[in-house]
DNA sequence: AACTTACGGTACGGCCAGTACCGTAGTTGC
DNA sequence: GCAACTACGGTACTGGCCGTACCGTAAGTT
């Protein structure tokens, strides 16, 4: 064959996650299969099986690779802060990822010790941009200092999920998005503590 | 063979469903196969091929008759009612029931004729009796009439659900739905439209 | 140099979706 | 009451995929 040389260890674990992130752009989690990523890398299952336990391990460490962070928005103001963050998150769900997310969410099935490692992109370390941008809100006066807890500070972006989860994959139009900011989010951080 | 008449059409239709509710509450969806389907009903794959184009559409479908829905609960104040009906879909979704509807919308994976049917059980037919509910306590002065609005209603179902997916399958603690309700919902809810 | 480790090739078991074919029982129309 | 038709039951098969096993051989190690 042509490779004279026969790669190992880093360099060939390399190859192999690259073919994976291709195929998982490619044609989503569901047809990634190991064969495709083995043939793909100029490999063999064996060297799949070594170093991740199953196709589910594979897929999200492909994933991982692909998610990468965008910058935090600062425009000054709350309810454009909000609004990027969201259409970030928008962008994300509605691209080709945003499928790969879901299907491993649900190939995860609940099993924790997957979750976990899916929560860095989707869960809790998102609620860390939210917590921040409450922040400057509340300095300048435009949040209630209550506010400044994690299930309040990312309602925007759970309510966006959902409509991902119950409506299907087309992207959703900028008038949800102002809609979840306007009607839910900013009414619900700028109360003034209303007993 | 012990059967001496052969059954048909609805009869047959009846059992094949009945099996199918039968692994699916036993096995779930990813252990609801065909040929287990089959042979539960004492038939073969060709006449479940004849009604359901697919496992998926058979899957729904005996979700469907699995799903029930739970009368409204009136305790004649919002926080009660808000509480009661989010136990219900705490309840539903930490059943295995819930592991069966999240199997089901991830192999539908976006597909919208899917999703279509699922909706009446998890989607916007969930919105209903939320806005009813509210529209209750908006008659009692306890919200704000600008709320009766679908997006604003169902917030605290979705970001319960949220708490599902993003964390798995065990039952949330009712001080989660404590927080929801308190923390969220009725600060949202009860807003004297504060501009 | 000998030795150990990991890669490559290949083959296979097992499971399952979906399809095809055919004999036969039940239903319908005459 | 007979024929034609429809739908069920049995069975077999294709094709795809996950996960495992075995074995020869190249790369790194001492």
């Amino acid at each position: 064959m042509a490779g004279q040389t026969r790669r190992r260890g880093a360099a060939l674990e390399e190859a192999i996650l690259a073919a994976a992130v291709a195929e998982l752009a490619e044609s989503g989690y569901a047809g990634l299969t190991m064969d495709k990523v083995a043939a793909r890398a100029g490999t063999n299952k064996n060297a799949l099986y070594r170093r991740w336990p199953n196709r589910l391990a594979l897929g999200i460490a492909a994933y991982k690779q692909l998610a990468k962070a965008a910058p935090l928005p600062d425009t000054g103001e709350l309810r454009g802060d909000a609004l990027e963050l969201l259409r970030q998150a928008n962008r994300h769900w509605s691209s080709p990822l945003g499928g790969v997310l879901r299907e491993l969410l649900a190939a995860a099935g609940g099993a924790t010790e997957f979750l976990a490692q899916l929560q860095d992109q989707s869960g809790d370390a998102a609620a860390a941009p939210w917590l921040t941008l409450l922040g400057r809100a509340v300095a300048r006066g435009e949040a209630a200092p209550e506010v400044l807890h994690p299930r309040v500070a990312t309602v925007a972006v759970v309510l966006l999920r959902n409509e991902f989860v119950v409506r299907g994959v087309p992207s959703a139009p900028d008038d949800v998005l102002v809609e979840i900011v306007d009607e839910v989010y900013l009414p619900l951080v700028r109360r003034r503590s209303a007993s």
